[in-house]
DNA sequence: CACAATATGAAATTCAAATTTGAATTTCAA
DNA sequence: TTGAAATTCAAATTTGAATTTCATATTGTG
């Protein structure tokens, strides 16, 4: 029973339910996102969700775990990290890694990720806990690296040197391009400016090794 | 009928819902407040809501408006705006200003206009174009001012230099500080401290005057 | 072929939240 | 003191979203 091929098209639905709910969760954020609208956007029936999900927030927690796996991948982090590259290319590669991974078109692994922070759901604690901690620690690293400062007993300079690289990735993954704010000018402006923007701002911080 | 004084709790019951309102709002945000939830936090029966302000989103509404009306205040912009004092000296007090409302204990009005932009009501498109137009100029000539950079036909460097002053005041307007994130630590600094980085940030971006 | 497992769709049910209602209470002013 | 307007309250209703049900359709396998 349990390897029972299946009817072909059931796997394709969940899929297709799958990414739509994953758009609109980004995009608009879970109590924004009716069950409907997630079916009707995917052409399927309502009752789907229920059936491939066990519910919306059955879902919910599905596509939130893959924006936790997919959005600042752990594998690359460590890899870059263990990497032979000087601190500041790697910090450059990591910034150019982020910038490019929130501007992607349609990318919404970050985008889920931030507004659970702005608007917590019950498993925001655990993941912090366990991913969210691990990637911090590894980035904080990499930041100081690059800079001439030998962080002393006072600890809390890395986690302000992270503030300076987080708060801008926050924002762009935030703010929606297309609402007339005033940095809306910045969402047109090519790639490779924002990130050397970004870049900068995070050098300029404290003196340049 | 029009001027009959009415009893005397009617304006008082309002007031409280109003502020019990405020605060949920900025700390769960519209979808996650019951009107429930504001009545019984405020003490007062569940058909007070309607009574005086004809339904939820009419008291959203209203805690919008006073919002907009006191974050950033117009008057004190224009005020710093029009003053003799050097244009580095505005923007620091600028940025006192700002860190200083956002840190405030029980001050709502910062964080309900992020949860605005985060997750736009209706009412967002207006709202941007009438009052946040506004405000972004005025910030966004103060702080070319203080810099050395003369903006030139590329004008999208002051739109820059704005973010760079918005997007860590947002994020300390955004998260929890309640919730262990990789930069909860910064919440328990001192006023100064953040003060002060803020200020390094804006200022480190191009040459100082 | 036929049946067993899997998937779908429309309609019904459940559930929680917002709103409305109308009776009771308070206040003010004539 | 009495009546009209303002306010409060508890209960009923409405609304909208999520979930469940069940009848039906599809597919692979014995």
């Amino acid at each position: 029973m349990q390897n029972r091929k299946g009817r072909a098209d059931g796997e394709e639905t969940k899929k297709r339910i799958f990414a739509t709910a994953a758009e609109l969760f980004a995009q608009r954020g879970y109590h924004n996102t009716s069950a409907k609208d997630i079916c009707s956007a995917a052409g399927v029936n309502a009752a789907a969700i229920n059936y491939h999900f066990n519910g919306k927030d059955g879902l919910y927690e599905q596509v939130f775990s893959a924006a936790i796996e997919h959005f600042l991948h752990l594998d690359f982090l460590q890899a870059l990290d263990e990497s032979h590259a000087t601190a500041q290319d790697k910090l450059d590669e990591l910034i150019e890694h982020v910038v490019a991974n929130i501007l992607e078109e349609r990318s919404w692994h970050g985008k889920v990720w931030a507004r659970e922070i702005v608007t917590p759901s019950p498993m925001i604690n655990t993941v912090l806990v366990n991913e969210a901690h691990t990637r911090a620690s590894i980035i904080k690293k990499m930041v100081m690296e690059a800079s001439d400062f030998n962080a002393p007993d006072d600890d809390v300079t890395p986690v302000y040197a992270l503030f300076t690289l987080l708060a801008p990735c926050m924002m762009l993954m935030i703010v929606n391009p297309e609402l007339p704010t005033p940095i809306q000018p910045i969402f047109s402006r090519p790639q490779s400016e924002l990130v050397a923007y970004i870049k900068s701002l995070v050098r300029n911080q404290y003196p340049a090794k």
